[in-house]
DNA sequence: TTGTAGGCGTTATCAG
DNA sequence: CTGATAACGCCTACAA
């Protein structure tokens, strides 16, 4: 069913019923109303990539997450609120889970088959694996989050780590925490070193001493956490709190607490990174740093659209970590 | 760029350049590798829309998952593994989350639109939402998974629920359970009215009695589980059991217990349903029904796909549940 | 206000 | 083996 067959019943021009489609205003509403009866009568829906085609446009952007991430609820969330907007909008949107993990060039290998599929801008929310985008020709607006450099012709958006970690870190210093410990992911990801590197910012500023032994580097999953606060509690002399670079992580961690019989919130201070769902149902309750899928995903999808629409004033977003008090910490036990 | 453009500098006729592109054989080897140089030369990659336009065929599928799972890492698992059997047989996935609590004719909505975007075919994989599209005209090959009623042009994965729910049972019965609780998810849901049932009939064949005042309804969220079991844990004479709609509201129900001092596989028997990454580890580890998202995720696709390319012998797809045990089980506490 | 003709970027069918 | 030419379904001047 075309509108060709569509004008042929109603006895019009097709050009015609692409005007009623289109709501042109000019119509005849005697021919509006005949057009649209026969519209409804066969169910006719207009082809959206010949529509595509003829525009220009596709009304489509892509996103990309990464793959490691699959298990991960952070990025279920991300993909939720990110279709939310574009939908909103009009778009639709075609996802890649990009595997950065085993081929760092597959970012560029989903970026260039959305693009074949003329999408008209991708958010390559992948916290760290922009930089494989280098050297690979995207002629499609682009946004970041948390990316160190930004390519031409797309946009970052800003992601404050400091606010929230410097606030964790004030916490656990006005509790009288000495040794404060440090689970990161694999520093190879930009988003974990910079993370990292707002710990070490927010130690410096609230005058504590950084030690190094007491960094765990892992990889950000539910396993990596366990291994890496095993390894932690390992040490000759541990620490009595650990900041984790996610909440997933975190939750390992508090898996091998437990294990060996101890509780966060009680033997150990424990933070975690992204404030999932989840946090609210771990038992302790996991004392975090929001860094909210849903309003990250939200400023991803507006400045993309922005930079799609070549809106004349662009935001610059930065998306501002923040300390969310749960029951996970506690004084350092002696 | 076009393949006109191509065409122009390559000195070939844009026929001759479709045909390099599209790896006929019978082009002479020189043309060939004069028209790949050009290509190469301007960065040029086909677009899609044209060729779906021309070719008639899209080589997208549409999935549909249900958006009140958002935070569910169960979705996220679904969709990851989705795309990744779609991208493997050559297919570009279109998503969409169906806001089937507020508005139940949300999935027909999304079913639509993807329609207009010539999707091949659609996975409904909402277990339990799918017969709001029964009055929607969609004629492209859908399928659905623990579908109660199959519409034409679709096909149901059929969801045994009976094999782990089962097992379950029996581990419980054999503990010497006499009162085993479930906590079940909005019964309006099929799929959580077939959990339920089948939950009935595991009780039945193991001999037990069941007790209608142990069934609590909520939702199948954390805050459902958590809620469900203090309702649990009000009544006269509590469950010593619990047997959950699934991981997230079994999470949930940990919760509540914990806030009671209470401690699964200590003071009362908890299993879950889904088999989560995270059962592995939440505290105790979570005993559970496995009804892995990457497997019926490839089952869907495979099924979709034999629709799609009409295949001769079609396979009756069905997935087992089994039985997971892990450490939130324990005898009856008196 | 309506219809005709041409174009969007491909593929596919023919002659040559 | 190659190159016109006509689709695919829709939009959009431009002409009537």
């Amino acid at each position: 069913m075309n509108i060709k067959e569509i004008a042929r019943r109603a006895r019009v021009s097709h050009s015609t019923v692409s005007r009623v489609i289109n709501n042109v205003e000019t119509v005849d509403p005697r021919l509006v109303r005949r057009v649209q009866a026969v519209i409804e009568e066969v169910g006719y829906r207009p082809n959206f990539q010949a529509r595509a085609l003829a525009r220009g446009r596709s009304h489509t952007v892509g996103l990309i997450v990464s793959e490691l991430s699959g298990g991960n609820p952070f990025f279920s969330e991300i993909i939720l609120y990110f279709e939310r907007a574009a939908v909103e909008s009009g778009y639709e949107v075609l996802i890649s889970f990009a595997d950065t993990e085993v081929r760092p060039d597959h970012v560029a290998i989903c970026a260039t088959r959305m693009q074949e599929r003329q999408v008209e801008g991708i958010a390559v929310l992948t916290f760290g694996m922009e930089h494989y985008l280098q050297n690979c020709a995207i002629d499609v607006p682009m946004v970041y989050a948390g990316a160190d450099n930004v390519l031409k012709n797309s946009r970052n958006i800003r992601m404050n780590y400091l606010t929230g970690m410097r606030d964790a870190v004030k916490h656990l210093a006005d509790y009288g925490h000495q040794r404060i410990g440090y689970l990161s992911g694999q520093l190879s990801w930009s988003s974990m070193l910079t993370r990292f590197e707002a710990f070490r910012k927010a130690m410096k500023s609230a005058g504590m001493v950084f030690d190094k032994e007491l960094v765990a580097e892992f990889d950000h999953t539910w396993d990596g956490g366990a291994l890496g606060m095993a390894s932690l509690l390992n040490l000759p002399k541990p620490p009595s709190a650990v900041l984790c670079c996610n909440d997933v992580s975190a939750i390992g961690a508090l898996k091998t607490l437990n294990s060996k019989g101890l509780q966060a919130g009680r033997d150990m201070a424990l933070i975690g990174f992204d404030d999932l769902t989840m946090c609210r149902f771990t038992q302790p309750a996991l004392t975090t740093i929001r860094f909210s899928p849903s309003e990250i995903a939200g400023l991803a999808f507006r400045a993309l659209l922005e930079e799609i629409e070549n809106a004349e004033n662009k935001t610059q977003y930065e998306y501002k970590t923040r300390f969310i008090l749960r029951e996970s910490t506690c004084a350092p036990k002696l």
